[in-house]
DNA sequence: TATGGGTCCGTACTATAGTACGGAATCAAG
DNA sequence: CTTGATTCCGTACTATAGTACGGACCCATA
């Protein structure tokens, strides 16, 4: 056996299938090794499983591929700082708080909901299939021509 | 003018853009209406808009249109139950639930990193390329063929 | 009636993250 | 050397939720 694993061998380790590193080298978030001096088929270093591992721990960690590429470049990046990457987490963890309260708010929303749906009978009953369909007010009376949007449509 | 309401304007009551009611339509969320007696474009109703609002609202709780799509037959079809409805909230409240679980162990794990992070310096001192890099350990190790792994791969 | 905006409709494209396919070449084992 | 599994490579397709485009047509207004 020569140096390096097989691309299956590789997926294995790195815990991802075939295409998927296909993809990922198709994207440049990895590089694609060399096929070793006149061999039919590519051989990949550890490193290479390392950095598919890296992919995958970030994507963990809520990253997409995109901001993955930059974290990767940074890392090839002799001048790159700690500051920068801090900064990306940083990022990230905010928008991870957002996400949260977001999803939050629709929790409350659905409970509130789910609390007084009497759960049985017709949908005329269901407080929740009013609520979609009644909430922000006004469908009915904004369809009475509120005249302010009437007469002209501002913009294109 | 008729009645009804035109596709530019049933959008803006809706809140949405002329192409998402066309997309709509596509997927069969909400009801193309007819060209009223030889008229050259469609017109709404208030009803058409509701049922756009319908799905937005929806899409707010965190609906997906397949989701939304189904609530809506739910809503067409006279013998359905509350009970149906409530189970799709119920579900939808669990996934909810989940998916803040997952992002609060996220927020742990980008806080930790943060925080042992030095902020300044070369990437060499930087806990988060570490932890990105060398997390689930033994990607040294198992490139030493692990044997159990090596001799057949088992499943094509 | 001319003009400019709105609408119609099909098709194609965006982004995200892969997954699947098919035929040829290659590799490892017997 | 044959067989069966892998690999290679390009292309196409999945799902999600739209957005954009181009030419033709329609409609209201000056």
């Amino acid at each position: 056996m020569r140096a390096g694993l097989s691309i299956g061998r590789a997926a294995r380790e790195a815990g991802v299938g075939v295409e998927t590193i296909r993809f990922y080298e198709r994207q440049s978030l990895v590089q694609q090794p060399p096929k070793p001096d006149g061999a039919g088929v590519r051989r990949y270093p550890a490193i290479a499983v390392e950095r598919i591992r890296f992919v995958r721990e970030a994507q963990e960690l809520g990253f997409s591929l995109r901001e993955i590429k930059e974290l990767l470049a940074l890392r090839a990046d002799p001048a790159a700082d700690c500051a920068e990457v801090r900064e990306q987490a940083t990022a990230k963890l905010d928008e991870v708080h957002r996400k949260i309260s977001r999803l939050q708010e629709i929790g409350t929303a659905l409970e509130r909901l789910i609390a007084t749906c009497p759960g049985r009978g017709g949908l005329q009953a269901c407080s929740i299939m009013d609520a979609l369909t009644l909430r922000s007010g006004g469908h009915s009376e904004a369809s009475k021509t509120p005249a302010h949007l009437d007469s002209k449509p501002a913009k294109g």
